[in-house]
RNA sequence: GGGGGCGUAGCUCAGUUGGUUAGAGCGCCGGCCUGUCACGCCGGAGGUCGCGGGUUCGAGUCCCGUCGCUCCCGCCA
């Protein structure tokens, strides 16, 4: 996996990989003192390079000189050492170290460097405020953790690269400086100097050159792209990150899938992760909206939704009642047995409330099949019965309902379940579930601006339960809105996580148009925008789509961390910053006259 | 933009009801130590309690403001 070095008068073995098998031999090893054990009389010191940790040990015998520059070396030295390796002693062999039975008799050093005495321990598992690790980076980067995870991060990058080139793709670059196409996500935007008052945008993803390359010919595409987003960020979200960005000519939703559960099932072995063998279960955007609230669905716990309308509809409860009599739902999980007390109740009832429900109904089945409920007095026996069937519910069992839109009661009772798994730990170490969530609805109704939002995104080919073709879209548009459309896209999914999303897009120069006076671009605007992806439809576009992947989060879920920083050499703070380098910062007034930004400029910024 | 958590020694943290000189572990510095690997033992240095204001005889502790980090909502594939 690891070559040797090539030999040099600093080092030629990494220190790190030395074993049993080199004993008896000279080595020279460069390195860091990770950590120095004086005993007065003897000295070891722990070398730590970008492979591992060895220990160095310093004899008197060896030389007084040497000797007396050991005992000088402190934490973070750098430092060159020869020395004969040898096997240690039964009961000095350290198991928890790699190279824990050997050991170099150090015969010669050379000190290249001396270091400051680090502001926090490089220890592994040292937990440390993240400000501090960001301002002094360099350092952190240093630690085991980070280097595990930057290697990992290669070895996917690595296996992406190999994989798809074995499979004919080919890697092409697009910009980075380019133009600003707003939906979605707000832009970065770089002032121009050439064309003052003019602006570049950085891409968002590099999803219509992509494109552009599947009308060129180029029939498989694919590119580790950095793309930006100027939004508020979190633990999953950085402004710059990284995503695999692949599109195919000639096929349909199961050819990317194909190719990419066969990648995808590599990346993950690289991690270690136990993910059952493709291909991937496919769960409907309307079922996993229904059982689990939410369209990236967690599986690796129960608790599903069951929607209990039916049974309740008739209801003397009020709340019910009012909420199907106004074409809403009442759905409800079943917590199992389990002893949770009233002030339980009440905190789950808070987190309902704010998932935006109205309340949460929880009843008790008991051992006669009633409930001890608050709203028990206000349903028949047979709706009691019905409910507690329709959740597979035994006595013991905790019901937990809400009565709200079929929407919000899906999202309150999604976030419900994952609190639940969280509280009660029903998610056991080492179980992973990866599956594909298809056929989504094209649009989503965005109520504020009173227009349809495409669910993934404006290039993605809509159907119609006609086809997708202009006219059956055209009809189902004019029947039932455009919201009646569904879309060719897939997205992605790994323990309730979104690792990627993609479709098959609209190659048809008519439908695109469509899809943008769906969602209120008019002509004009429509050609303004899009002119240059209008036009390239027009000479003869192949079928074609593709699919993009968090690289981020899926080093992060690989790695085990719970934050994509932690896989970044470099990320930025929650709030955008980086304690690093200072980003972002003022610039002098006269970078800013030259970009035509006259009004920051007089003010002398 | 909104909500939650956090900010005390280099690091990780404790600090009671507002009350004497603000503590611990690790790290650091010095001494001793020839088989440690979280080495051990002895000694020592080290504090703008994030910052600003207020209440009080007295503030790390209470109040107001502010900055930063972090998690979440909004926003965002």
């Amino acid at each position: 996996m690891r070559g040797a070095p090539r030999a040099n008068p600093y080092r030629d073995s990494w220190a790190g990989d030395l074993d049993a098998e080199r004993a008896g031999n000279r080595a020279r090893v460069a390195g860091w003192v990770h950590n120095r054990r004086d005993h007065g009389g003897l000295i070891f010191i722990d070398l730590r390079d970008r492979a591992g940790i060895v220990q160095l040990v310093f004899h008197p015998e060896n030389g007084p000189e040497l000797f007396a520059a050991a005992e000088r070396l402190r934490g973070e030295y750098v430092i060159s050492v020869a020395g004969d390796v040898v096997l240690r002693e039964e009961v000095n062999v350290n198991p928890e170290l790699a190279t824990g039975e050997i050991e170099i008799q150090a015969t010669d050093m050379t000190v290249l460097a001396e270091s400051l005495t680090p502001p926090f321990p490089l220890d592994a598992d040292a937990d440390v405020d993240e400000l501090l690790r960001l301002r002094n980076r360099t350092l952190d980067l240093r630690r085991r953790t980070m280097v595990d995870a930057l290697v990992l991060r290669h070895e996917v990058v690595r296996t992406i690269r190999e994989t798809l080139s074995d499979e004919d793709f080919l890697e092409v670059e697009t910009p980075i400086l380019t133009r600003s196409t707003p939906e979605g996500a707000r832009d970065f935007l770089v002032p121009s100097r050439l064309s003052p008052g003019e602006f570049y945008a950085l891409p968002q993803s590099p999803q219509l050159f992509k494109q552009l390359l599947m009308i060129a010919g180029y029939e498989r595409y694919f590119q580790i792209a950095r793309c930006f987003r100027d939004e508020d960020l979190r633990a999953d979200r950085q402004p710059e990150f990284t995503q695999l960005d692949l599109e195919m000519a000639f096929v349909g939703e199961d050819d990317v899938i194909d190719v990419n559960e066969r990648l995808m099932a590599k990346v993950f072995a690289l991690g270690g992760l136990d993910v059952p063998a493709p291909p991937y279960p496919r769960i409907t955007y309307d079922e996993a909206m229904l059982r689990y609230g939410t369209d990236r669905p967690d599986r690796r716990f129960g608790l599903k939704i069951s929607d209990v309308t039916e049974h309740v509809a008739a209801s003397e409860f009020k709340v019910f009642a009012s909420v199907v009599g106004a074409g809403g739902a009442v759905r409800a999980i079943n917590a199992g047995a389990r002893e949770v007390a009233r002030k339980e109740l009440d905190e789950l009832t808070e987190v309902a409330k704010r998932a935006g429900a109205g309340g949460l109904v929880w009843a008790f089945v008991q051992e006669d099949g009633t409930w001890r409920s608050p709203i028990a007095k206000f349903l028949s026996e047979g709706e009691i019965a019905k409910v507690t069937a329709a959740l597979g519910a035994s006595p013991g069992d905790l019901l937990l309902a809400v009565a709200d839109t079929a929407d919000a009661a899906a999202n309150a009772l999604g976030v419900l379940r994952l609190e639940l798994a969280a509280r009660w730990g029903l998610v056991a170490a080492g179980v992973h579930d990866v599956l594909w969530v298809v056929d989504f609805p094209m649009f989503g109704r965005n109520e504020e601006e009173d227009r349809w939002d495409p669910l993934h995104h404006p290039f993605t080919a809509p159907t119609a339960p006609g086809g997708s073709t202009a006219e059956a879209l055209a009809a189902a548009a004019q029947e039932r809105g455009p919201g009646s459309w569904r879309s060719r896209a897939y997205d992605l999914v790994a323990d309730g996580s979104e690792l990627g999303g993609g479709s098959i897009r609209i190659h048809d120069p008519v439908v695109q148009r469509q899809v943008f006076g769906a969602i209120g671009l008019d002509e004009e605007e429509a050609e303004q925008r899009f002119g240059f992806l209008l036009e390239a439809l027009r000479y003869g576009a192949p079928p074609h789509g593709g699919i993009a992947f968090g690289i981020d989060r899926i080093v992060a879920l690989l790695a085990g961390r719970d934050s994509i920083r932690d896989v970044i050499a470099f990320p930025k703070t929650a709030s955008g910053a980086d304690p690093l380098t200072g980003a972002p910062a003022p610039v002098d007034a006269r970078q800013l006259r030259e970009l035509g930004l006259r009004s920051l400029a007089a003010r002398g910024q």
